[in-house]
DNA sequence: ACCGTTATTGTCCAGTTGGACAATATTGGA
DNA sequence: TCCAATATTGTCCAACTGGACAATAACGGT
């Protein structure tokens, strides 16, 4: 038998490789076998600590977003903000998005998903929104409505990171040059200023 | 046994079937056996006319895609430039863009279904690109990179097709709005204009 | 009237799935 | 030390999957 864990060990040990095979397979093809095997475990288990399939990968979805968000929203604290802006909507790594990209198809059928999905969506244009009401008020960025502009970029940097990582129709550095431009105008920031205060450093692993 | 028909007619009949599955359960949940009963017919009919389960999915998003972007250019080229700038982007029926939403997350392991992907969104970037060259011809938008232009706005309008079917973000009106206003801002037209040039005529039926 | 072509069916298969459950191993506390 | 709680396993099941295939029915041409 396997070593016996503590529950809340297990139960994010489970999480982590759910989050791997979603990250390889998408979300669709997650199965309580793959799972279970990943951890090297009996796929009985699972339903020891979640109530069934759909609530499993909506459990994962969660935990990894909560824990990324948080990651993210410490290390924009640290930078100024026009360094953070552009931190924020450098380009992801791939392995995110397409988790995301994969949670959209399946929410519609999900609930458990579909709502996990809508408040971190709103956490992203919360987070955004500080942001940019820090970079007004340090005098570097100008703007009329601050919820209409975190919306409408947040929007733009999902088309994008589409287009980069479900198609081949852009790479990274064309999708920072088209996202850090949208900023700039729609800001009022000196164009090419996001540019010069630099790509992101990279954001966390989340893959666990 | 089911009434004999010709090879092109069971064909289409197939495909339509396939993409009213997909647009209630998504592409992952198509089945054989689904398509087939909703046709009619044996679910062994069906690969006597598609190679593999792949290949049908592939096929019916290739077949709806391409209908209907013929269906919108006709449309388009019937209209003066900023009406048609507000017809391309107002918001598409639901259907529609659930469809493209799972076709992004199942192209990374369905190759035939990315590349009908690629195509397809170029085919969006070059129509939108001609509307725009169109607008700045006829003197009501001016632009200094008509192809950047179209790729950005069209991110942005897959960005808002997101919140608004994925998620519950955006009603379809806002997004219009939302969208209406970056595409004013970026080719320098009066704001107000695309909101007054009237809201989209209906676009296409595309299920079949 | 014949025949080759092909559309169509029904049936079989081996594999995979989520879930249920009784049996067992291990723990932590009294 | 004993017991209750719970973590863990292994096994079973009914349903469903894509695919293979032989048998058959209907057609179009000659």
């Amino acid at each position: 038998m396997a070593e016996r864990k503590s529950s809340e060990e297990r139960r994010e040990q489970i999480i982590g490789a759910t989050l791997r095979i979603v990250a390889r397979k998408g979300f669709a093809s997650v199965t309580l076998r793959d799972v279970a095997t990943e951890v090297g475990i009996a796929h009985g288990l699972i339903r020891h600590y979640f109530a069934g399939r759909d609530e499993l990968v909506a459990a994962a979805f969660d935990h990894a977003v909560t824990a990324e968000l948080a990651s993210d929203e410490q290390l924009l604290a640290g930078l100024d903000p026009i360094a953070a802006l552009a931190a924020w909507f450098s380009t992801t790594p791939e392995d995110h998005y397409l988790v995301w990209i994969d949670a959209w198809s399946e929410a519609p059928r999900n609930p458990a998903l579909a709502a996990a999905l809508e408040r971190h969506h709103r956490d992203c244009e919360r987070i955004l929104a500080d942001v940019i009401r820090r970079a007004v008020a340090a005098g570097a960025a100008s703007t009329a409505d601050v919820d209409a502009d975190s919306r409408m970029l947040t929007a733009l940097a999902d088309g994008l990171a589409v287009q980069a990582h479900a198609m081949s129709i852009v790479d990274a550095r064309e999708a920072d040059d088209i996202v850090f431009g949208a900023v700039e105008a729609r800001l009022a920031i000196a164009p090419g200023s996001l540019a010069a205060a630099g790509r992101a450093p990279a954001r966390g692993q989340w893959l666990g």
